[in-house]
DNA sequence: TTGTGTGGTTGCATCATAAAACCAAATGCC
DNA sequence: GGCATTTGGTTTTATGATGCAACCACACAA
């Protein structure tokens, strides 16, 4: 088999994450999603993908139910995509990406866009890793343990 | 050309993340560096893939100035790719993706580890935004505004 | 009813990926 | 030193994924 490598089975939820959302464009799908995009041509239009390609990945991220197709909105009969709560949970890692770029990109005077607070119109903290109790944490100071077994209910 | 879409020129600076690292196999080259991975074999041998995709990869990674060569470690004289700081970055991305598989993914039993705060062995909270002044934000609670230009610097 | 835009699908050419074979240099063993 | 083995790749070949363009059905507007 030389198909594509999947992730699917795989113990590693990075790895789990990656085969849901880790091709290129599907990550820009939700992006264009957040920012209020539901109708096909919007996202082939916005994004300058291929038509052929943007419908797999639709198909794909409703799928893995990160997408729900809306019978309508406007009234008209087309069909919509809006994200799931799923979908909508999937923010932060878009903020970890952007986040990245500005601070490491080797020409940040391209990038366009900043993420602001609303309210105040300033720029967003960098994102924080914080233990249970808030003290701020470095990722030497984290470590993985095995999952914990799932209690049983008992019968 | 049918080349494979590039985003480097992209104004957005997510889709110039993907760009770096937004294959299927670079996010868990890193993941493996941060726990301490540095040589050609313990990569391939622990991500169990091709050693031609994962030779290619290591290349794109250290061009991107994410992985580094490092010319030796244990004295002997085999090469070995060691993160940079920018590689390191991406440390909040690799937390994201974990944290979105282990709240939404489907079968979270498969999930096999945790991670957790170091010194008291408790699961790392939440990834949270938070604006300048510590308010907790939603994802509505920001928005998008242009970069500021670059203030020149006086003659 | 004819025309136009929307939302796709199909075909084809090209690129990327994967598996396996191959290979040179470094290393270990004697 | 000499030989086998491991390491760190590259090459070859097969196949899946991508991108573009053409095509098409249906909704909608006149």
């Amino acid at each position: 088999m030389v198909k594509r490598t999947r992730f699917e089975g795989d113990s590693c939820p990075i790895a789990r994450s990656l085969d849901a959302l880790g091709d290129w464009w599907s990550l820009l799908i939700i992006r264009e999603a957040l920012f209020g995009l539901r109708r096909f041509g919007e996202f082939q239009s916005k994004l300058g993908m291929a038509k052929n390609i943007l419908s797999v990945r639709l198909r794909a991220l409703v799928d893995h139910g990160i997408l729900a197709p809306a019978p309508a909105s406007d009234g008209s009969a087309y069909q919509e995509y809006v994200l799931t709560p799923k979908g909508r949970g999937a923010f932060p890692i878009l903020v970890a990406l952007r986040q990245w770029s500005e601070e490491f990109d080797d020409h940040p005077e391209e990038i366009a866009t900043i993420l602001v607070d609303r309210a105040k119109g300033r720029p967003v903290k960098k994102l924080e890793m914080r233990a249970e109790d808030g003290r701020l944490l470095s990722p030497a100071e984290t470590t993985l343990k095995p999952r914990p077994a799932r209690r049983r209910r008992s019968a």
